[in-house]
DNA sequence: CTTGACCTTTGTGTAACCCAAAGGTTTTAC
DNA sequence: GTAAAACCTTTGGGTTACACAAAGGTCAAG
């Protein structure tokens, strides 16, 4: 299979082959005669594997260590569990994020439902923002912060 | 004020300051004896106004935009608010996502609890992923995956 | 006058691809 | 038979919001 055959097989696009190829997910052999990627079905059960594990949230690099832990025989799977319970309440966390971060959008779009649009004033860029709480300037919270990036 | 100062003063880094003087956030004045930047009163009241911004969701872009009607002498009010009304079903839509993944760990998590760590056998890489449904192969998928990126 | 703390600019790294360009290959169609 | 379409290759740049390191100038304290 050349690349975007397995892509296509995959429900991926191309692009996305070459760019696990490009990070060693996937070994594919070559055409000797013009330098083609060549991949196999067991290719494609690697790719299919690919997505499940970025299903669960596993970055590339994570998914390149599992893999590798398979390659060379190991059971990777203690390691999958370890990363899964890691990540869980990291997840939770950014879910608490967003929802703090949809009431707050909510609660201004209301609460402006009928302020009126200041002109700037030299004191006041956007009353509508300026109305907001400030962000805490406090280290946990630049923290916290850092995380959200 | 030096970049220091004013980063103090707002609660962030230095290098926070630096970035959005470079993005064209902050416009400070310079020390002509040593070119360092100066800040003013109104450079933290701007800084406090794009931190506010941000805790919005607005991206560095989208503060810079707000900023330049304002600079302009426009209300960037009903430009701050169709930004916000659009984006806050994209934040919902967000969260949903990460519960259905938060969900399927969790499921992956309990199923496991009691399946054997296999090892690798040429048909599976570690079956504890492999259980899992194939992730869908169609567009709509792969647009709402494109959107997730 | 020498540290040490702070300033400057420039360049690199992050995550997971997407996209364009330049150039070779294979397939298709006339 | 060949020309154009379609696909392949590698390389390099773009995306977000900074963090960090390096190289070199500046400034306050001892």
């Amino acid at each position: 299979m050349k690349v975007s055959e397995l892509a296509k097989a995959a429900g991926v696009t191309a692009e996305t082959v070459r760019h696990y190829t490009r990070e060693g997910l996937l070994a594919p052999t070559r055409d000797p005669s013009n330098g083609y990627h060549c991949f196999d079905g067991q290719d494609l059960e690697r790719l299919a594997f690919i997505q499940r594990a970025r299903t669960l949230g596993f970055s590339i690099k994570e998914v390149r260590d599992i893999l590798a832990h398979a390659d060379h025989g190991d059971s990777p799977c203690p390691l999958v569990r370890d990363l899964l319970a890691q990540r869980l309440p990291e997840i939770r966390e950014r879910i608490q994020e967003l929802e703090a971060l949809a009431a707050r959008m909510e609660e201004a779009l209301n609460a402006w439902a009928d302020m009126p649009d200041g002109t700037p004033d030299g004191h006041s860029l956007c009353r509508l923002i300026e109305s907001l709480p400030a962000p805490s300037t406090d280290q946990a919270d630049a923290t916290s912060a850092k995380e959200e990036a």
